[in-house]
DNA sequence: ACAAGCATGTTATAATATTAACATATCGCT
DNA sequence: AGCGATATGTTAATATTATAACATGCTTGT
């Protein structure tokens, strides 16, 4: 079900971001709130706020602000929060099983169902209660559990054919941790996390700054 | 040492991906490379990469183009990757054992010094050879050894007073893997990782593009 | 019930970022 | 050596994103 109009993805992005802080004011049990209060704890104009928001619709009211609940709701909505996505990992070396032990992931609505490797010490072990299958088997399990993520946490040397692998079966998501690109079908979302190139401008950050 | 010109936040993210792109030219042993093809590589426009690099000066050279290595050189020298940062963790749970288990970064020049846990049960162990201490020596660890960078992967509820906690003692470079935005001095650089806003926009452009 | 103030939704403007265009210099070949 | 092809650096144009301005309508207190 695509969104009314085309929102821009730098919108897109913010939105993990309205909703974390709809949902600490929710925790603080704020009623209500104004583009110009919520633009000082964000950190962003409020005109940005009243734009943003806007691209999906009127919830707020003039004179009053928005309600922090149905705001958060909306959001929620927006975001698919309410939605469950059935996950698997690919990779069970450290971040693989860092991120298998997250549990805030499963309240968002991402469920890790397996854990995939090629590694024979592995197989057959689990990782916070998720086993951790052959890589041989993955066709065979995402014919019989539909999976819409793939999370993966495989070496770099591996990642193209991984990721082939899990499309090739069906899979349309996929959450790269690899540093490279992944080239693969316009059906396929990719969403990437490139940790050593965030760490890199980090040091260039703080170089550029004289330190 | 601020380069040259005030070079946008647009520009410096795209640099480790030159970084990366040219590494790999290297190891393919491709001695040249004009901005046509290195644009049909990673996916972006010939235009774009000429501006990007000119940003820095001119590296490449009319109707020939790139030198793979010496323009490998060149950004490897803006990005900082031949100057190394001192790097501590905060937090031995699963994110900070899987990032002090990556072998990586040092090669990139980041060196892991030392973990910091609250745990007593963490404390006094290694996790890849690196010793974690209690945060309550942190203070005087700082003042032995210069550190650059914070990697701060410590439980949400407690990310803003270790973050206040490691800046007070002058650490200048913050990895930030919680959710939250941190609010700190001007001369504090500040990088986030925020895992499940990435996961959430997966799931917002998976759902909007019906699946 | 009414008026003053407030805050939205929206339109207009400004600032960034990306792409295209092009003039100039180098390469490579004959 | 000279000429066509090539590909840069740079300037111009376009597209995108963010900020500001403002008119409308709701709220709230008397």
């Amino acid at each position: 079900m695509p969104e009314e109009k085309k929102i821009s993805m730098a919108v897109i992005r913010r939105l993990p971001r309205y909703f974390r802080y709809l949902h600490d004011l929710l925790k603080l049990d704020i009623k209500r709130i104004s583009s110009r209060e919520l633009s000082e704890r964000m950190c962003i104009t409020a005109s940005q706020i009243r734009q943003d928001l806007n691209c999906f619709g009127g919830f707020g009211q003039q004179g009053y602000g928005y309600n922090v609940e149905s705001l958060y709701n909306e959001i929620s909505r927006i975001l698919g929060v309410d939605k469950r996505f059935t996950c698997i990992i690919v990779g069970a070396g450290n971040m693989g099983t860092a991120l298998a032990n997250y549990e805030n992931f499963k309240k968002r609505g991402f469920d890790i169902v397996a854990i995939f490797d090629v590694d024979p010490a592995k197989i057959g072990g689990k990782i916070n209660g998720i086993d951790i299958y052959s890589m041989d088997t993955l066709e065979d399990f995402v014919k019989q559990h539909k999976v819409d993520i793939a999370m993966l946490t495989v070496p770099n040397r591996t990642i193209t054919e991984v990721a082939e692998k899990v499309t090739s079966v069906g899979i349309k998501g996929i959450w790269n941790f690899s540093p490279h690109e992944l080239r693969l079908g316009e059906d396929v979302v990719v969403e990437n996390v490139h940790l050593s190139d965030s760490l890199m401008v980090l040091g260039y950050r703080l170089r550029s700054k004289g330190y």
